[in-house]
DNA sequence: ATTGGTGCAAAACCTTTGCAGGGCA
DNA sequence: TGCCCTGCAAAGGTTTTGCACCAAT
């Protein structure tokens, strides 16, 4: 954890940006919440409970800052607001998603299913890849096991 | 063309909503248009050239009630506005697409690659597949032409 | 008469921007 | 001092909603 604020107190500054106790709050939410894709207004309702005085444009400007760093992806699921999720720089590409249609949940796949896609697009379509986004829609194992147990 | 606009007729009188000139004007808009992904202000002002009196709350309504009868498909490329892609009822999944990162263009792929995945997604994470969406975001060949065409 | 559909304007919503002030080099 | 950063409020842009009216059953 304190590692990887750490690592991005280096990519801001290595770009001369600061890591203010405000980013700081914010990034700290998103490292606790790494799994939830989280919208600005939930990120800032978060980081309210610890630093009450931010304002909803700091963590906008925040997290379009990290946007653009890379450090987190923006992203948008179809319901209206951003959210955005922290990319593992391990992988420079997204992890996949599988968007649960009965609960809501998204949870991802870390790795690459799609290199030999895009090799096929290089050759086929003479198109260069630099970026992709998978997500399925469906229903995930929780509810599928749930619905299993209610047909009994 | 007229053969599709029939159908959509169908579709819509099957669950007794009716092709009024309004909605009808706006399906052709999209028919005509197919390969654009345009944006609901893009769709209303074309309408409008055909249609003056339009509203753009009526070009927002039938194609949100297009969207549930799933004669089209409500997608965000993230860049702030909805668009909609017309749906080939021959395949019932998303195309994929490949956006051009240079020129913003979207071409589609109309084959259905994904489907070792989805199975593999059932095998391996207990998730069942309904739908999904697969965007590139790259190179368009036109513009690799254009560089290469201007390295030399 | 009832129902669904329309146009207009207003509202709602998410996000960005302008600006005055604050903190730190 | 100069510069980045912040909070607040206002503005921006897209989409939805309320309402009165219209057309067709």
């Amino acid at each position: 954890m304190e590692a990887r604020i750490e690592k991005i107190k280096q990519q801001l500054q290595a770009q001369a940006f600061k890591l203010t106790p405000q980013r700081e709050a914010t990034v700290r939410v998103l490292l606790e919440n790494e799994e939830d894709h989280l919208s600005a207004e939930e990120v800032f309702m978060l980081v309210k409970d610890k630093f009450p005085e931010i304002g909803l444009a700091t963590v906008y400007r925040t997290l379009e800052l990290l946007s653009e760093l890379h450090v987190l992806e923006k992203m948008n699921f179809g319901d209206g607001v951003a959210r955005y999720d922290l990319r593992n720089d391990s992988t420079h590409h997204h992890h996949h998603h599988l968007i649960c249609v009965q609960c809501g949940s998204v949870d991802e796949i870390l790795e690459d299913w799609l290199a030999p896609l895009e090799e096929r697009l290089d050759r086929e379509f003479q198109f260069t890849v630099v970026d992709h986004r998978l997500d399925f829609q469906g229903i995930c194992h929780r509810c599928r096991e749930k619905a299993k147990a209610k047909a009994k």
